[in-house]
DNA sequence: GCTTGACCCAAGGGCCGCCCCCAGGTTTTA
DNA sequence: TAAAACCTGGGGGCGGCCCTTGGGTCAAGC
């Protein structure tokens, strides 16, 4: 198979599988005629796994080690149980995080709701942000992405 | 002031500071004897605002863009009050995305505490994963980072 | 006056998981 | 036989910094 059949077959763009193949998590084999990567069925089952490992919350690093493992003939099953678990822990964390966010943004929004316009008086940047003082507690200041 | 008096003044790093400072949200003047840089009492301003804005969930691009209505004498108030709806909004959207995620893996590894260890029999990888595809709906493969 | 340590500079790479573009070669389809 | 669709490697981009490298500068103590 070559990329772009490979990467129909597992529903992943074929930039996805050229890295991948970067990241030597898939092993292609080179056609010595024009250089083309050749993929494998054992490629298309690592390129499901993957897959369905990303959606289950692993990272790439998660998968890779994961994959590694089983190719050195180790059963990663309980290392698979606690990396869930600590994945899990952490997007806990990071739920309760932006929620926290969220809720300052939503005080900010109500609060805002009763305030006019600022001048422009070359004083004051804006002052709703700069009144603003989020009064629940002292965030450390790295909101989340929320792509 | 310099880079490390004013990144203290608003409790940042200096590289922040720098940060800010190659992306023009901070414009410190030369001292023409060695060379670094001279902030003002208006950049503590504009550092503390841009520190405030960010805890309020505004990006560093949304942020640039305040500050250069009000730099064009703008108020920006009904501006910053749509770019927060539109962040929260967008933050919201996040948080039930990670919360279906959370829900996928705690369904996965309840499943998982039935199951044993798989033999690495050059078959499987991990059935563990193999074996699960989440129940509830298929998702956009992409989970999202919980830094 | 000389060392030590704290600070300053610019430029670059790294993180994460891709996506997109380039310029050119190959294969498939009409 | 020509156009369309694929392939290659290499590079840049996203966000918001952090860290390193390889220097230069400055304040304080001995």
């Amino acid at each position: 198979m070559r990329v772009a059949q490979l990467a129909k077959a597992a529903a992943v763009s074929s930039e996805t599988v050229r890295h991948y193949t970067d990241l030597n998590l898939l092993r292609p084999t080179r056609n010595p005629d024009n250089g083309y990567q050749e993929y494998s069925s054992t490629d298309l089952q690592r390129l499901r796994f993957i897959a369905r490992a990303r959606r289950l919350g692993f990272s790439l690093k998660d998968t890779q080690q994961i994959l590694s493992s089983a190719d050195n003939g180790h059963a990663p099953c309980s290392e698979v149980r606690d990396l869930l678990s600590e994945r899990l822990t952490a997007l806990q964390a990071h739920i309760e995080e932006c929620q926290r966010l969220a809720l300052v943004m939503q005080n900010a929004f109500d609060d805002w709701a009763d305030k006019g316009e600022c001048a422009p008086d070359g004083q004051a940047i804006c002052r709703l942000i700069e009144d603003f003082e989020p009064d629940i507690e002292r965030r450390p200041a790295t909101p989340c992405p929320a792509h």
